[in-house]
DNA sequence: GATCTATATTCCAAAATATAAATATATAGG
DNA sequence: CCTATATATTTATATTTTGGAATATAGATC
């Protein structure tokens, strides 16, 4: 029960659904994400700390970088299953489609940190 | 994006998982819910207004009594999809497994309000 | 109409959550 | 070792969510 409702409590946020719906198009680091959702880094790093912990996303260190990526669902049947279902939900949402055509542009060598 | 986000929500609180879960044995009004979670009346209210408000239950008046049921999904295909999938996620979930075992003593003709 | 009962709503305090600012950590390159 | 950079963590604050007590509403019965 606490597994299905750490899941669903992850997947809840809009910011959340917004980065799971940006992986599905490609690995990305925390300050390509924080570019796409116009937040704070910290921010991210914590929305993204949640979807980890919920067995959404996979974080791989690469050097300085954090590459973050949706998870195979394996470690829970609840994620795989939501990881299922946003593979066509919401593709029509307006909100959406905007950070998605921003996308191709938003690239870590272009993006400069303090 | 709203409507996503208000299912997930709504499926996010671990009492409004075991009204749904409950639903799924048998239509009840508010007080045998009440009686069922062991929680105050207003609470149960307020639950299932969230619920229904996301098209995961619907309600209907027979007198004095409200009769909860679950929707059949038709006015939200997230509220449709989770309410498949919870027909057999949770089922050997320890607590709820408890409260579903005193359901059947749960009956309204046999409770005292106030 | 008066009263009883089941449910809904309002109000308020406590807990959880979200965000930003500041700070800390880790790693790359000189 | 020093500095710069990407990310994580901490801190403080604002917002949201939760639950119970009190109150209101609606319908049944007398």
């Amino acid at each position: 029960m606490k597994a299905f409702v750490k899941v669903m409590k992850a997947i809840s946020d809009i910011n959340r659904v917004k980065i799971v719906k940006l992986l599905q198009h490609k690995m990305m680091c925390v300050c390509e994400l924080q570019t796409a959702l116009k937040v704070a880094q910290p921010t991210v790093s914590k929305h993204l700390k949640i979807l980890e912990n919920a067995g959404l996303v996979v974080s791989k260190k690469k050097g300085l970088w954090v590459n973050y990526h949706l998870a195979d669902g394996s470690s829970s049947p609840y994620a795989a299953s939501m990881l299922g279902n946003l593979r066509h939900w919401l593709d029509h949402d307006p909100e959406l489609k905007e950070i998605i055509e921003r996308l191709p542009g938003i690239r870590r060598d272009l993006i400069r940190n303090i």
